[in-house]
DNA sequence: GTGCAATTCAAACGGCCGTTTGAACCGGAA
DNA sequence: TTCCGGTTCAAACGGCCGTTTGAATTGCAC
């Protein structure tokens, strides 16, 4: 593979990361890609194979991306007091709101994939043993009585990420008018302060007999 | 407007609300509608002014529906103890895992509006004065300390949501391979526990300062 | 410079989408 | 029976979608 030809590609992938992460997959076209990219309409087909292996890509990408991210590392999160790790995980998923950076972006493809996953997507999780879903159910593991079922935690962090990721894809909505949140760095502490309250306050009372 | 012409109408709508419950609004078709309720293509548009004029209607509906079932009335909810109403009101948000009838395709369609609201259901949402989020706040506040902002009320009602709906809405993806929850009815009660014990854990926690 | 493979390009393809058209059909009033 | 507004119908429209085509261009080995 020569050099202008992995510079097309990282052209394409860099407009595509934006736009999947602005709109998602269904609602992002190939023209949108393209013209963002200023390449040829060919040229995904050409070096992913369409518009499902481009998106494949991504996700691999965006995947390696956020486990290699420092700032919510897993060991790192071990090492922190449980009540520390969760605050930090959660506004780690709350940063879309306020920064518009590549981790930004990852993590709003991935909130995206939370509201209706795609078939792309549903095939890399298949795939990749270590679920998106690994970091959130190690966090939340710390909170449950001893007792606790494995599915329980499972469960409890599909609801955390949901808290979060409902915001993240409304964002903009919430800004305006039946709700009207300044969505500004003081509101974002604070919401991550919320979910973050709720969770700690109530994680420890899930009984764990069942679910 | 005579007799046939309501009958056209009725089974378009039936064939609507069925299928907007189940794919959600973008990805259910016209053709896919008048297929489903037997009826020819131009009909949606001569009795409802085009997809979303149907979209509206059926939203309407729904929205009725659902703020006079007698299962989670207002009034009711207010006269029972907090916890017992909160218990309920996320029973009912849960109910399309378990049954198909009219007002668990009501409430899965309101599951796919949380995901990503579409302009028509931005539009209602602006024109009715009482949100479709009026019962989860009440019950909600409820259970905050009495300084809480009303603000924090609102995202904690958006979180409650939140997590009932990703579990509404990826139904299916839950039964199968990575996760593999044997959607029943002793389950849907067990996760229902699970979320309501978090917020009754949690919400008295939440810091009603600021948000 | 020549040859060849890799890459880019404009154009078109087939398919699905929501909507429009204009004729056909229907039932009840005149 | 004739007429006419309301309703149904098959067909087509224009537009966007992801993908394919085949020729033109590029960059490097020889």
């Amino acid at each position: 593979m020569t050099r202008p030809a992995e510079h097309t590609r990282n052209l394409i992938i860099k407009a595509a990361v934006s736009l999947f992460a602005e709109k998602g997959f269904e609602r992002t076209s190939v023209r949108d890609i393209v013209a963002k990219a200023r390449v040829n309409q060919a040229a995904i087909n050409y070096h992913f194979k369409g518009k499902d292996g481009l998106y494949s890509e991504v996700l691999k990408i965006a995947f390696e991306g956020l486990t290699e991210s420092s700032e919510v590392h897993a060991e790192e999160l071990k090492s922190l007091p449980r009540e520390e790790a969760l605050r930090r995980f959660v506004r780690h998923q709350l940063r879309p709101l306020l920064f518009r950076d590549e981790t930004s972006r990852y993590i709003h493809m991935f909130a995206w994939e939370s509201a209706h996953p795609s078939k792309v997507f549903r095939k890399f999780v298949a795939t990749n043993t270590t679920s998106y879903l690994s970091a959130a159910v190690d966090i939340v593991r710390r909170f449950l009585p001893p007792g606790a079922h494995e599915r329980a935690a499972l469960c409890a962090a599909i609801g955390l990420m949901g808290q979060c990721s409902v915001f993240v894809r409304n964002r903009d909505l919430f800004t305006q008018d039946p709700f009207r949140m300044p969505i500004d760095e003081r509101f974002v502490d604070e919401l991550a302060d919320l979910i973050t309250r709720v969770a700690i306050g109530g994680l420890p009372h899930i009984n764990g007999a069942g679910v």
